[in-house]
DNA sequence: AATAGCGTTGACCGATACGGTTAACGGAGG
DNA sequence: CCTCCGTTAACCGTATCGGTCAACGCTATT
Protein backbone atom coordinates (compact mmCIF):
# COMPACT_ATOMS: atom_id res chain seq x y z
CA UNK A 1 0.00 0.00 0.00
CA UNK A 2 1.62 3.06 -1.22
CA UNK A 3 2.45 5.81 1.95
CA UNK A 4 1.10 8.38 0.24
CA UNK A 5 -2.33 8.16 0.46
CA UNK A 6 -1.40 8.90 4.10
CA UNK A 7 -0.57 12.24 3.03
CA UNK A 8 -3.97 12.94 1.12
CA UNK A 9 -6.40 15.44 2.50
CA UNK A 10 -8.68 13.76 5.13
CA UNK A 11 -11.64 14.36 3.39
CA UNK A 12 -10.72 12.55 0.05
CA UNK A 13 -9.21 9.53 2.51
CA UNK A 14 -12.67 9.54 3.69
CA UNK A 15 -14.19 9.71 0.81
CA UNK A 16 -12.14 6.76 -0.48
CA UNK A 17 -12.70 4.60 2.63
CA UNK A 18 -16.34 5.36 2.87
CA UNK A 19 -16.48 4.42 -1.58
CA UNK A 20 -14.86 1.00 -0.06
CA UNK A 21 -16.89 0.39 2.55
CA UNK A 22 -20.13 0.90 0.61
CA UNK A 23 -19.60 -1.31 -2.04
CA UNK A 24 -17.48 -4.07 -0.18
CA UNK A 25 -20.39 -3.93 1.84
CA UNK A 26 -23.02 -4.26 -0.89
CA UNK A 27 -21.55 -7.38 -2.54
CA UNK A 28 -19.08 -10.33 -2.32
CA UNK A 29 -15.48 -9.69 -2.16
CA UNK A 30 -15.52 -11.16 -5.64
CA UNK A 31 -18.46 -9.35 -7.41
CA UNK A 32 -16.93 -5.78 -5.74
CA UNK A 33 -15.58 -4.50 -8.80
CA UNK A 34 -12.56 -1.39 -7.95
CA UNK A 35 -13.61 0.79 -10.89
CA UNK A 36 -17.06 0.89 -8.97
CA UNK A 37 -15.24 2.16 -5.79
CA UNK A 38 -12.95 4.48 -7.47
CA UNK A 39 -16.62 6.32 -9.28
CA UNK A 40 -17.77 5.75 -5.78
CA UNK A 41 -14.86 7.98 -4.24
CA UNK A 42 -14.97 10.73 -7.09
CA UNK A 43 -11.50 9.45 -9.02
CA UNK A 44 -9.99 7.56 -11.62
CA UNK A 45 -9.44 4.25 -11.32
CA UNK A 46 -6.27 4.03 -12.05
CA UNK A 47 -5.24 6.49 -9.08
CA UNK A 48 -7.41 3.77 -7.00
CA UNK A 49 -4.36 1.66 -7.87
CA UNK A 50 -2.00 4.02 -7.45
CA UNK A 51 -2.76 4.11 -3.63
CA UNK A 52 -3.56 0.41 -3.69
CA UNK A 53 -1.84 -1.78 -5.85
CA UNK A 54 -4.49 -4.70 -5.94
CA UNK A 55 -8.08 -5.39 -4.53
CA UNK A 56 -6.78 -7.62 -1.83
CA UNK A 57 -4.69 -5.38 -0.49
CA UNK A 58 -7.09 -2.56 -0.62
CA UNK A 59 -9.91 -5.04 0.58
CA UNK A 60 -7.43 -5.83 3.41
CA UNK A 61 -6.68 -2.50 4.38
CA UNK A 62 -10.41 -1.39 5.00
CA UNK A 63 -10.40 -3.82 7.36
CA UNK A 64 -7.66 -3.06 9.47
CA UNK A 65 -8.93 0.66 9.35
CA UNK A 66 -12.24 -0.11 10.33
CA UNK A 67 -11.15 -2.31 13.13
CA UNK A 68 -8.87 0.36 14.46
CA UNK A 69 -11.19 3.56 13.64
CA UNK A 70 -13.72 1.43 16.18
CA UNK A 71 -11.27 0.59 18.75
CA UNK A 72 -9.91 4.20 18.44
CA UNK A 73 -13.27 5.18 18.63
CA UNK A 74 -14.67 3.33 21.47
CA UNK A 75 -11.82 3.81 24.09
CA UNK A 76 -11.79 7.95 23.56
CA UNK A 77 -15.56 7.44 24.58
CA UNK A 78 -14.91 6.10 27.78
CA UNK A 79 -17.52 3.46 27.23
CA UNK A 80 -14.76 0.89 28.82
CA UNK A 81 -13.37 3.09 32.30
CA UNK A 82 -17.11 3.87 33.25
CA UNK A 83 -18.80 1.07 35.89
CA UNK A 84 -22.30 1.76 35.52
CA UNK A 85 -23.65 -0.36 32.71
CA UNK A 86 -26.28 1.79 31.54
CA UNK A 87 -23.92 5.12 31.47
CA UNK A 88 -21.33 2.69 29.56
CA UNK A 89 -23.88 1.33 27.22
CA UNK A 90 -25.10 4.98 26.37
CA UNK A 91 -21.53 5.94 25.73
CA UNK A 92 -20.44 2.88 23.82
CA UNK A 93 -23.51 4.22 21.83
CA UNK A 94 -22.49 7.71 21.01
CA UNK A 95 -19.21 6.37 20.03
CA UNK A 96 -20.88 4.20 17.29
CA UNK A 97 -23.16 7.42 16.45
CA UNK A 98 -20.10 9.19 15.83
CA UNK A 99 -18.72 6.35 14.20
CA UNK A 100 -21.68 5.84 11.59
CA UNK A 101 -21.46 9.50 11.18
CA UNK A 102 -18.04 9.05 9.68
CA UNK A 103 -18.41 6.21 7.99
CA UNK A 104 -22.28 5.30 7.00
CA UNK A 105 -20.92 1.85 5.85
CA UNK A 106 -18.23 0.65 8.48
CA UNK A 107 -20.97 -0.82 10.39
CA UNK A 108 -22.39 -2.94 7.48
CA UNK A 109 -18.93 -3.58 6.35
CA UNK A 110 -17.53 -5.03 9.42
CA UNK A 111 -20.26 -7.95 9.71
CA UNK A 112 -20.05 -8.80 5.82
CA UNK A 113 -16.19 -9.03 6.37
CA UNK A 114 -16.60 -11.06 9.63
CA UNK A 115 -18.61 -13.33 7.18
CA UNK A 116 -16.79 -13.44 4.40
CA UNK A 117 -15.48 -16.65 2.90
CA UNK A 118 -13.90 -16.13 0.06
CA UNK A 119 -10.59 -17.96 -0.12
CA UNK A 120 -8.80 -15.26 -1.36
CA UNK A 121 -9.28 -13.36 1.77
CA UNK A 122 -10.54 -15.34 4.65
CA UNK A 123 -7.95 -16.68 5.79
CA UNK A 124 -6.46 -13.07 6.47
CA UNK A 125 -9.80 -12.03 8.27
CA UNK A 126 -9.86 -14.57 10.39
CA UNK A 127 -6.32 -14.32 11.67
CA UNK A 128 -7.07 -10.61 12.87
CA UNK A 129 -10.26 -10.79 14.18
CA UNK A 130 -9.55 -10.44 17.49
CA UNK A 131 -9.09 -6.94 17.41
CA UNK A 132 -12.85 -6.94 17.14
CA UNK A 133 -14.03 -9.95 19.65
CA UNK A 134 -15.35 -7.85 22.62
CA UNK A 135 -14.00 -9.04 25.76
CA UNK A 136 -15.04 -6.70 27.51
CA UNK A 137 -18.69 -7.68 27.78
CA UNK A 138 -17.87 -10.80 29.94
CA UNK A 139 -15.27 -9.06 32.25
CA UNK A 140 -18.72 -6.41 32.42
CA UNK A 141 -21.09 -8.67 33.46
CA UNK A 142 -19.03 -10.13 36.04
CA UNK A 143 -18.69 -7.25 38.10
CA UNK A 144 -22.40 -6.24 37.83
CA UNK A 145 -23.84 -5.80 41.43
CA UNK A 146 -26.95 -8.05 41.25
CA UNK A 147 -28.38 -5.45 44.45
CA UNK A 148 -28.78 -2.93 42.08
CA UNK A 149 -31.47 -4.89 39.52
CA UNK A 150 -34.80 -6.73 40.25
CA UNK A 151 -34.62 -9.75 42.33
CA UNK A 152 -34.08 -12.76 40.40
CA UNK A 153 -33.16 -11.17 36.97
CA UNK A 154 -31.64 -13.39 34.89
CA UNK A 155 -28.12 -11.04 34.68
CA UNK A 156 -27.12 -12.67 30.89
CA UNK A 157 -30.25 -12.70 29.88
CA UNK A 158 -30.74 -8.83 30.35
CA UNK A 159 -27.02 -8.17 28.84
CA UNK A 160 -28.01 -9.91 25.77
CA UNK A 161 -31.35 -8.54 25.33
CA UNK A 162 -30.05 -4.92 25.69
CA UNK A 163 -27.33 -5.77 22.95
CA UNK A 164 -29.56 -7.12 20.39
CA UNK A 165 -31.96 -4.30 21.27
CA UNK A 166 -29.71 -1.74 20.58
CA UNK A 167 -27.58 -3.52 17.37
CA UNK A 168 -31.41 -3.65 16.30
CA UNK A 169 -32.02 -0.04 16.73
CA UNK A 170 -29.16 0.48 14.85
CA UNK A 171 -29.68 -1.68 11.99
CA UNK A 172 -33.01 -0.47 11.44
CA UNK A 173 -32.08 3.30 10.66
CA UNK A 174 -28.48 1.91 8.46
CA UNK A 175 -30.92 -0.56 6.27
CA UNK A 176 -33.46 2.99 5.98
CA UNK A 177 -30.11 4.95 3.99
CA UNK A 178 -29.44 8.44 4.80
CA UNK A 179 -28.79 8.07 8.60
CA UNK A 180 -30.46 11.08 10.55
CA UNK A 181 -28.16 10.42 14.09
CA UNK A 182 -30.57 13.04 15.53
CA UNK A 183 -33.83 11.17 15.45
CA UNK A 184 -31.79 7.78 16.74
CA UNK A 185 -29.86 9.84 19.53
CA UNK A 186 -33.35 10.12 20.49
CA UNK A 187 -34.66 6.92 20.27
CA UNK A 188 -31.67 5.13 21.94
CA UNK A 189 -32.15 7.73 24.39
CA UNK A 190 -35.78 5.75 25.19
CA UNK A 191 -34.32 2.28 24.82
CA UNK A 192 -31.84 3.38 27.71
CA UNK A 193 -34.87 5.14 29.77
CA UNK A 194 -36.91 2.01 29.29
CA UNK A 195 -34.18 -0.31 30.47
CA UNK A 196 -33.51 1.43 33.35
CA UNK A 197 -36.79 1.36 34.51
CA UNK A 198 -37.72 -1.89 33.96
CA UNK A 199 -34.17 -3.54 34.99
CA UNK A 200 -33.56 -1.53 38.08
CA UNK A 201 -34.39 -2.08 41.83
CA UNK A 202 -34.64 1.39 42.63
CA UNK A 203 -36.81 2.38 40.30
CA UNK A 204 -39.38 -0.36 40.83
CA UNK A 205 -40.02 0.75 44.34
CA UNK A 206 -41.11 4.85 43.56
CA UNK B 1 -42.97 -18.07 -15.81
CA UNK B 2 -43.33 -21.33 -17.17
CA UNK B 3 -46.49 -23.35 -14.94
CA UNK B 4 -44.41 -26.55 -15.28
CA UNK B 5 -42.73 -25.55 -12.56
CA UNK B 6 -44.95 -26.11 -10.37
CA UNK B 7 -45.33 -29.75 -11.39
CA UNK B 8 -41.48 -30.22 -10.34
CA UNK B 9 -41.01 -32.46 -7.32
CA UNK B 10 -41.21 -30.07 -4.06
CA UNK B 11 -37.37 -31.39 -3.43
CA UNK B 12 -36.48 -30.08 -6.45
CA UNK B 13 -38.48 -26.70 -6.21
CA UNK B 14 -37.36 -26.11 -3.15
CA UNK B 15 -33.54 -26.64 -4.28
CA UNK B 16 -34.21 -23.82 -7.04
CA UNK B 17 -35.85 -21.71 -4.61
CA UNK B 18 -33.32 -21.81 -2.09
CA UNK B 19 -30.43 -21.60 -4.67
CA UNK B 20 -32.01 -18.10 -5.64
CA UNK B 21 -32.80 -17.34 -1.86
CA UNK B 22 -29.19 -17.88 -1.37
CA UNK B 23 -27.06 -15.98 -4.19
CA UNK B 24 -29.72 -13.19 -4.91
CA UNK B 25 -29.10 -12.18 -0.14
CA UNK B 26 -25.11 -12.50 -0.92
CA UNK B 27 -25.02 -9.83 -3.90
CA UNK B 28 -27.18 -7.30 -5.60
CA UNK B 29 -29.76 -7.95 -8.29
CA UNK B 30 -27.27 -7.24 -10.81
CA UNK B 31 -24.26 -9.02 -9.44
CA UNK B 32 -26.07 -11.92 -8.70
CA UNK B 33 -25.75 -14.24 -11.56
CA UNK B 34 -28.36 -16.97 -13.22
CA UNK B 35 -25.66 -19.51 -13.56
CA UNK B 36 -24.63 -19.56 -9.94
CA UNK B 37 -28.22 -19.70 -9.22
CA UNK B 38 -28.43 -22.65 -11.27
CA UNK B 39 -25.11 -24.49 -10.12
CA UNK B 40 -26.11 -23.62 -6.80
CA UNK B 41 -29.54 -25.61 -7.23
CA UNK B 42 -27.70 -28.82 -8.99
CA UNK B 43 -29.57 -27.83 -12.68
CA UNK B 44 -27.79 -26.20 -15.64
CA UNK B 45 -28.57 -22.84 -16.31
CA UNK B 46 -30.70 -23.49 -19.59
CA UNK B 47 -32.85 -25.29 -17.31
CA UNK B 48 -33.28 -22.33 -15.21
CA UNK B 49 -34.03 -20.22 -18.36
CA UNK B 50 -36.72 -22.69 -19.23
CA UNK B 51 -38.38 -22.09 -15.90
CA UNK B 52 -37.78 -18.49 -15.76
CA UNK B 53 -37.92 -16.54 -18.76
CA UNK B 54 -35.45 -14.55 -17.42
CA UNK B 55 -33.86 -13.05 -14.48
CA UNK B 56 -36.23 -10.42 -13.28
CA UNK B 57 -38.94 -12.76 -13.60
CA UNK B 58 -36.91 -15.30 -11.30
CA UNK B 59 -36.24 -12.77 -8.93
CA UNK B 60 -40.02 -11.29 -8.95
CA UNK B 61 -41.15 -14.54 -8.65
CA UNK B 62 -38.72 -15.26 -5.75
CA UNK B 63 -40.10 -12.04 -3.81
CA UNK B 64 -43.98 -12.81 -4.06
CA UNK B 65 -43.01 -16.79 -3.01
CA UNK B 66 -41.43 -15.39 -0.06
CA UNK B 67 -44.14 -13.23 0.65
CA UNK B 68 -46.79 -15.68 0.32
CA UNK B 69 -44.88 -18.83 2.42
CA UNK B 70 -43.97 -16.40 5.31
CA UNK B 71 -47.77 -15.42 5.61
CA UNK B 72 -48.63 -19.00 4.88
CA UNK B 73 -46.25 -20.33 7.79
CA UNK B 74 -47.46 -17.39 10.01
CA UNK B 75 -51.33 -17.77 9.65
CA UNK B 76 -50.78 -21.49 9.81
CA UNK B 77 -49.11 -21.01 13.11
CA UNK B 78 -52.15 -19.80 14.94
CA UNK B 79 -49.43 -16.66 16.29
CA UNK B 80 -52.24 -14.16 15.17
CA UNK B 81 -55.47 -15.78 17.07
CA UNK B 82 -53.37 -15.93 20.22
CA UNK B 83 -54.53 -13.44 22.66
CA UNK B 84 -51.92 -13.86 25.24
CA UNK B 85 -48.93 -11.27 23.46
CA UNK B 86 -46.18 -13.85 24.68
CA UNK B 87 -47.75 -17.22 23.29
CA UNK B 88 -48.02 -15.53 20.05
CA UNK B 89 -44.32 -14.29 19.65
CA UNK B 90 -43.93 -18.14 21.15
CA UNK B 91 -45.92 -19.43 18.08
CA UNK B 92 -44.75 -16.87 15.70
CA UNK B 93 -40.97 -17.82 16.59
CA UNK B 94 -41.93 -21.54 16.07
CA UNK B 95 -43.10 -20.76 12.26
CA UNK B 96 -40.32 -18.70 11.51
CA UNK B 97 -37.82 -21.47 12.78
CA UNK B 98 -39.64 -23.96 10.97
CA UNK B 99 -39.38 -21.51 7.90
CA UNK B 100 -35.89 -20.88 8.27
CA UNK B 101 -35.05 -24.61 8.28
CA UNK B 102 -36.76 -25.52 5.19
CA UNK B 103 -35.46 -22.15 3.71
CA UNK B 104 -32.55 -21.05 5.71
CA UNK B 105 -31.77 -17.84 3.17
CA UNK B 106 -35.49 -16.44 3.11
CA UNK B 107 -34.94 -13.93 5.75
CA UNK B 108 -32.09 -12.31 4.43
CA UNK B 109 -33.37 -12.03 1.01
CA UNK B 110 -36.21 -10.38 2.10
CA UNK B 111 -34.37 -8.09 3.40
CA UNK B 112 -32.14 -7.38 0.57
CA UNK B 113 -35.08 -7.14 -1.65
CA UNK B 114 -36.95 -4.87 0.57
CA UNK B 115 -33.79 -2.36 0.38
CA UNK B 116 -32.35 -3.42 -3.30
CA UNK B 117 -33.04 -0.40 -5.47
CA UNK B 118 -31.77 -1.43 -8.94
CA UNK B 119 -34.10 0.43 -10.99
CA UNK B 120 -35.34 -2.70 -12.99
CA UNK B 121 -37.08 -3.77 -9.99
CA UNK B 122 -37.29 -1.59 -7.23
CA UNK B 123 -40.43 -0.41 -8.40
CA UNK B 124 -42.29 -3.55 -8.67
CA UNK B 125 -40.77 -4.46 -5.26
CA UNK B 126 -42.08 -1.32 -3.58
CA UNK B 127 -45.65 -2.12 -5.06
CA UNK B 128 -46.24 -5.60 -4.10
CA UNK B 129 -44.74 -4.26 -0.64
CA UNK B 130 -48.12 -4.59 1.36
CA UNK B 131 -48.02 -8.30 2.25
CA UNK B 132 -45.10 -8.20 4.47
CA UNK B 133 -45.78 -4.98 6.34
CA UNK B 134 -47.05 -6.28 9.75
CA UNK B 135 -49.94 -4.79 10.63
CA UNK B 136 -50.36 -7.29 13.38
CA UNK B 137 -48.06 -5.82 15.45
CA UNK B 138 -49.84 -2.12 16.49
CA UNK B 139 -53.27 -4.25 16.78
CA UNK B 140 -52.01 -6.30 18.98
CA UNK B 141 -49.99 -3.20 20.64
CA UNK B 142 -53.54 -2.17 21.09
CA UNK B 143 -55.63 -4.91 22.57
CA UNK B 144 -52.54 -5.03 25.92
CA UNK B 145 -54.31 -4.67 29.07
CA UNK B 146 -51.55 -2.63 30.71
CA UNK B 147 -52.91 -3.98 34.20
CA UNK B 148 -50.96 -7.70 33.30
CA UNK B 149 -47.79 -5.83 32.97
CA UNK B 150 -45.53 -3.73 35.47
CA UNK B 151 -46.43 -0.53 36.48
CA UNK B 152 -45.51 2.93 33.92
CA UNK B 153 -44.14 0.61 31.18
CA UNK B 154 -43.82 1.83 27.95
CA UNK B 155 -45.25 -1.06 26.25
CA UNK B 156 -44.52 0.58 22.76
CA UNK B 157 -40.86 -0.03 23.90
CA UNK B 158 -41.23 -3.18 25.24
CA UNK B 159 -42.76 -4.92 21.85
CA UNK B 160 -39.69 -3.50 19.90
CA UNK B 161 -37.24 -4.68 22.02
CA UNK B 162 -38.64 -7.97 22.02
CA UNK B 163 -39.21 -7.71 18.47
CA UNK B 164 -35.42 -6.97 18.41
CA UNK B 165 -34.38 -9.02 20.30
CA UNK B 166 -35.45 -12.06 19.33
CA UNK B 167 -35.02 -10.98 15.55
CA UNK B 168 -31.50 -10.59 17.18
CA UNK B 169 -31.39 -14.27 18.49
CA UNK B 170 -32.23 -15.32 14.79
CA UNK B 171 -29.62 -13.67 13.33
CA UNK B 172 -27.19 -14.95 15.75
CA UNK B 173 -27.90 -18.31 14.39
CA UNK B 174 -27.99 -17.55 10.90
CA UNK B 175 -25.10 -15.48 10.48
CA UNK B 176 -22.98 -18.88 12.04
CA UNK B 177 -24.02 -20.72 9.24
CA UNK B 178 -25.63 -24.11 9.56
CA UNK B 179 -28.45 -23.60 11.93
CA UNK B 180 -28.98 -25.94 14.69
CA UNK B 181 -32.41 -25.75 15.39
CA UNK B 182 -32.77 -27.59 18.44
CA UNK B 183 -30.44 -24.78 20.17
CA UNK B 184 -32.34 -22.00 19.02
CA UNK B 185 -35.33 -23.39 20.20
CA UNK B 186 -33.92 -23.41 23.95
CA UNK B 187 -32.45 -20.35 23.40
CA UNK B 188 -36.19 -18.63 22.66
CA UNK B 189 -37.37 -20.50 25.35
CA UNK B 190 -35.25 -18.72 27.26
CA UNK B 191 -35.96 -15.19 25.94
CA UNK B 192 -39.62 -15.76 26.66
CA UNK B 193 -39.09 -16.61 30.42
CA UNK B 194 -37.05 -13.74 31.08
CA UNK B 195 -39.63 -11.63 29.26
CA UNK B 196 -42.56 -13.09 31.62
CA UNK B 197 -40.24 -12.59 34.98
CA UNK B 198 -39.28 -8.60 33.90
CA UNK B 199 -42.61 -7.61 32.24
CA UNK B 200 -45.43 -9.33 33.96
CA UNK B 201 -46.63 -7.99 37.05
CA UNK B 202 -48.22 -11.14 38.70
CA UNK B 203 -44.10 -12.23 38.08
CA UNK B 204 -43.46 -9.26 40.11
CA UNK B 205 -45.69 -9.63 43.30
CA UNK B 206 -44.13 -13.65 44.30
C1' DA C 1 -38.40 -50.67 -34.93
C1' DA C 2 -39.73 -46.24 -35.89
C1' DT C 3 -41.55 -42.07 -34.14
C1' DA C 4 -43.06 -38.46 -31.39
C1' DG C 5 -42.81 -35.81 -27.22
C1' DC C 6 -40.44 -33.93 -23.45
C1' DG C 7 -37.07 -32.83 -19.76
C1' DT C 8 -32.55 -31.58 -19.94
C1' DT C 9 -28.12 -30.02 -21.33
C1' DG C 10 -23.49 -28.32 -23.59
C1' DA C 11 -22.01 -25.25 -26.61
C1' DC C 12 -22.41 -21.01 -28.23
C1' DC C 13 -23.42 -15.72 -29.01
C1' DG C 14 -22.45 -10.79 -28.69
C1' DA C 15 -21.84 -7.58 -25.20
C1' DT C 16 -19.89 -6.07 -21.34
C1' DA C 17 -17.13 -5.90 -17.10
C1' DC C 18 -13.18 -7.31 -14.82
C1' DG C 19 -8.25 -6.45 -12.62
C1' DG C 20 -4.41 -4.33 -13.80
C1' DT C 21 -0.92 -1.59 -16.93
C1' DT C 22 0.94 2.18 -19.51
C1' DA C 23 1.73 6.29 -21.73
C1' DA C 24 0.62 10.67 -21.56
C1' DC C 25 -1.59 14.93 -19.81
C1' DG C 26 -1.36 19.31 -17.17
C1' DG C 27 -0.20 22.35 -13.73
C1' DA C 28 3.20 23.99 -10.19
C1' DG C 29 8.08 25.10 -9.11
C1' DG C 30 12.59 26.10 -10.54
C1' DC D 1 11.87 25.57 -20.97
C1' DC D 2 12.40 21.69 -18.09
C1' DT D 3 11.22 18.62 -14.41
C1' DC D 4 8.46 16.62 -11.23
C1' DC D 5 4.28 14.42 -9.80
C1' DG D 6 -0.73 13.79 -9.07
C1' DT D 7 -3.91 12.25 -12.15
C1' DT D 8 -6.21 10.25 -15.99
C1' DA D 9 -7.94 8.08 -20.59
C1' DA D 10 -7.11 4.47 -23.26
C1' DC D 11 -5.95 0.06 -23.53
C1' DC D 12 -5.08 -5.26 -22.77
C1' DG D 13 -6.35 -10.02 -22.38
C1' DT D 14 -9.49 -12.55 -20.09
C1' DA D 15 -13.69 -13.80 -17.75
C1' DT D 16 -18.45 -13.45 -17.15
C1' DC D 17 -22.93 -11.97 -18.23
C1' DG D 18 -28.03 -12.87 -19.88
C1' DG D 19 -30.06 -15.42 -23.10
C1' DT D 20 -30.51 -18.81 -27.22
C1' DC D 21 -30.49 -23.10 -29.75
C1' DA D 22 -29.82 -27.46 -31.47
C1' DA D 23 -29.37 -31.74 -29.97
C1' DC D 24 -29.21 -35.56 -26.57
C1' DG D 25 -31.49 -39.43 -24.14
C1' DC D 26 -35.36 -41.30 -22.19
C1' DT D 27 -40.24 -42.91 -22.25
C1' DA D 28 -44.54 -43.99 -24.37
C1' DT D 29 -47.21 -44.79 -28.15
C1' DT D 30 -47.79 -46.85 -32.69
Amino acid sequence: MNPKFYDLPQERKQAILNAGFHVFSRNTYKKSPMSEIAEAAGISKSLLFHYFHNKKELYLFLWDTCAKITVEEMTRSGAYEQNDLFGSMDYGMQAKLRLMKKYPDIGLFAVRAFYEKDPEISADIQKSMGKYLDAHAAKKLGKLNPDDFIPGIDLYMMYREMYWASEGCLWEYIQRGALDTDAMEKDFRRLLDFWKSVYLRNNREK
